[in-house]
DNA sequence: ACAAAAGTACCGACTGGTTGGTATGTACTT
DNA sequence: AAGTACATACCAACCAGTCGGTACTTTTGT
């Protein structure tokens, strides 16, 4: 095989990156602390990554694909009526809102309030993969609008971005009270805001 | 004065806490720079503060006093109608977004990041604070119910909540992108929410 | 009234453990 | 023989926290 035995130390290192960040933070997590997690040596570690910081731009990135793939994978994208399918998105995000907080919780959302005004390469990773990850959703947004016959004052870039705001919110209370179910109940409210800007088009010929 | 001269280290470290941390996250933030920042020394950061961690637990208690303070005073509560109020403190929110980035965002939300899982006593402290300040609107919003008859399936906690949230994470896409017009997006969504919640009710014997 | 004692607020040098990062070496693959 | 993928020992800077000391204020005993 061409890649080394197994799995590489590379991908031990970014997947236990993404465990120990979403528990501790970017700051907090040492260089020791995840070569021992990962169980690798510190020489490995600085064999692939040149800096903690460089981790952190490529463990945005792992976050992007890894995630990325996942939802790209479900099923909610068979769904025939656009709304329906944003939607349907929306309660896969409801769903993934069980296990441990930080199982559930946004790598980049976490990452980037530490790294925004003293380290740009992350800053800048984490922002490609929440508004990469919205862009998805734009699409289907964009055709529930034309659906509905809708010229708003919002785009679909930006109630796409909102989605993003309030799950990331709602992992912050959910950290701060320990409670998961408070972010299920902002998901609701989510979701009855798309309803409501969506009204039911009466019954006619398409 | 019973106070020492003007004002005390206890006090200029707290201020500095809260300017530090926003910008950097509390374990990139380390004593020795807040006591620079401040312009007092290490031996009056631990006479006033135990730990480092105590210090963060103050800094929330801090945090929610001032701007406890300040929303408290803001003229948006001597609008009439309980609707309009709610309104008016999502309109005093959107405005407030102005300045640097670290000058409108949430001690709070961004402490409890790195704290939730590693240290219950500052995650408490910031939970009281966030969940602390959503209460403020509960009963503003309560009342918004009963003057539009509303039995909906949500709660005006649950509202209350949701605010916090869109907020918290209008913050982090602001500071993923180093664009505020995205939070002002964000919090224009929360604000269609509400008027959609809340429709006109025909006019009427009070 | 008033000095001794006790407490508060602060100072700054010091410490032991931890941090991100390096230097050198080795086994395996190409 | 050249490059890749590790391993181990090491280091200087930095970290949170300590300690003995000083200046000022407040309380208390007479």
């Amino acid at each position: 095989m061409t890649k080394s035995k197994r799995v590489s130390a590379r991908t031990k290192l970014l997947d236990a990156t993404l465990a120990m960040v979403r528990r501790k933070g970017f700051s907090a997590t040492s260089v020791d602390e995840l070569c021992k997690e990962a169980g690798v040596t510190k020489g490995a570690f600085f064999h692939h990554f040149d800096s903690k910081e460089a981790l952190g731009v490529a463990a945005a990135g792992y976050w992007s694909e890894t995630t990325g793939a996942m939802f790209a994978a479900s099923p909610y994208h068979e769904i025939d009526d656009p709304l329906e399918r944003v939607l349907g998105y929306v309660q896969l995000r409801r769903d993934l809102l069980d296990g441990e907080t930080a199982e559930y919780t946004c790598l980049a959302g976490t990452m980037v309030q530490e790294a925004y005004a003293s380290n740009p390469a992350i800053r800048d990773a984490c922002k490609t993969s929440i508004f990469g990850h919205a862009e998805t959703l734009e699409d289907d947004i964009q055709a529930a609008m034309d659906a509905h016959g809708l010229t708003p004052g919002w785009t679909a870039r930006s109630l796409a971005l909102h989605t993003q705001a309030v799950l990331q919110g709602a992992f912050i209370l959910a950290k701060a009270s320990g409670d998961r179910s408070v972010a299920e109940e902002m998901v609701d409210h989510l979701a009855r805001y798309i309803r409501l800007l969506f009204p039911p088009v009466p019954a006619q010929e398409a």
